[in-house]
DNA sequence: GGGATTGTTTAAAT
DNA sequence: GATTTAAACAATCC
């Protein structure tokens, strides 16, 4: 579930407590959650400090002294947070790491999707998967929205959740700024229009500043830097709301399959894939 | 027990 | 070759 607010979220915090503290020691309880060698990790980490803590797309970064970047992705129910001294590693607790102010960073991850791979600078800028992470939402201007849109025949909403085409956006934040805009997910991209872009756009930018400031969405894992959930699910106006009146117009909202996914949304509000302008 | 959940990868189809 | 679609994968919940 973490996507874009919620992964930034835990940056923000784990940025506040984080910077300068050295990491004394980690202890892995489930080396296959790490990509690549369990002993390098562990040698490569033990005794480093925390430089900075960031995001891109969906990847949580922490930089470590001597140059290295300790990369995790949550995937569903993944959890970065820091735990009191005092706090016991539990079933999910797959690596902890123990501070020099005797606190701890966990990484939990109840269905193990995630993972955490540490890199050197040219390795994380040389792995695949970051180097082919599409322009951060909040970060691109209108024309470069729609070039990422206008000439592809997929249904917006698949692009929307593609990695390449923009990064950090999931299930959440696509069906939600759909929503906001008045376009149907299954709409052909090339088919939704410039004025249509233009409102995507702005919806998508939206909603993503409205769930950063409400610190995420909690459907039921994600928690912040201090463990706490998010408040942003309050706000949610058609995700996981199937049958539930549309808040524009009363219409019951409906689910349909788009590329795989289940997406919510109001069939009178949300303009279909044969009538885009 | 089947289906749904997620983000991503891989394979197959166009 | 590029693009698109579908299936697969991980583990768990209901």
């Amino acid at each position: 579930m973490p996507e874009l607010p919620e992964v930034e979220t835990i940056a923000r915090g784990l940025r506040q407590g984080l910077r300068g503290r050295q990491i004394r020691d980690l202890f892995i309880f489930r080396p296959e959650i790490i990509n690549g060698s369990p002993a390098r990790y562990q040698t490569g980490i033990t005794g480093k400090t925390v430089t900075n803590v960031w995001r891109r797309g969906k990847l949580l970064i922490l930089d470590l002294d001597e140059k290295l970047h300790l990369v995790f992705h949550l995937k569903m129910t993944g959890r970065v947070w820091i735990a009191t001294a005092e706090t016991r590693p539990d079933a999910h607790t797959h690596i902890s790491f123990l501070l020099d102010n005797e606190s701890q960073i966990f990484f939990q991850d109840q269905r193990r999707f995630g993972y955490s791979i540490l890199f050197t600078p040219e390795g994380l800028r040389q792995w695949d998967f970051f180097a082919m992470l599409g322009p951060e939402p909040l970060e691109i201007d209108s024309k470069e929205f729609t070039e990422i849109f206008c000439h592809r025949r997929a249904s917006i909403k698949s692009l929307l959740l593609n990695q390449h085409c923009l990064a950090g956006v999931g299930n959440i934040y696509a069906d939600e700024s759909l929503f906001l805009a008045g376009i149907h997910p299954a709409c052909p991209a090339c088919d939704v229009g410039k004025t249509g872009y233009q409102r995507l756009h702005l919806a998508l930018r939206t909603v993503l500043q409205k769930a950063l400031d409400a610190g995420g969405s909690s459907i039921r894992d994600y928690r912040n830097a201090a463990g706490k959930p998010g408040a942003f699910q309050n706000q949610f106006q058609v995700y996981g709301k199937k049958g539930q009146p549309c808040p524009r117009c009363c219409r019951a909202l409906e689910t349909i399959k788009v590329a795989g996914r289940t997406s919510t949304f109001c069939a009178t509000c949300q303009v279909g894939p044969s009538v885009c302008s």
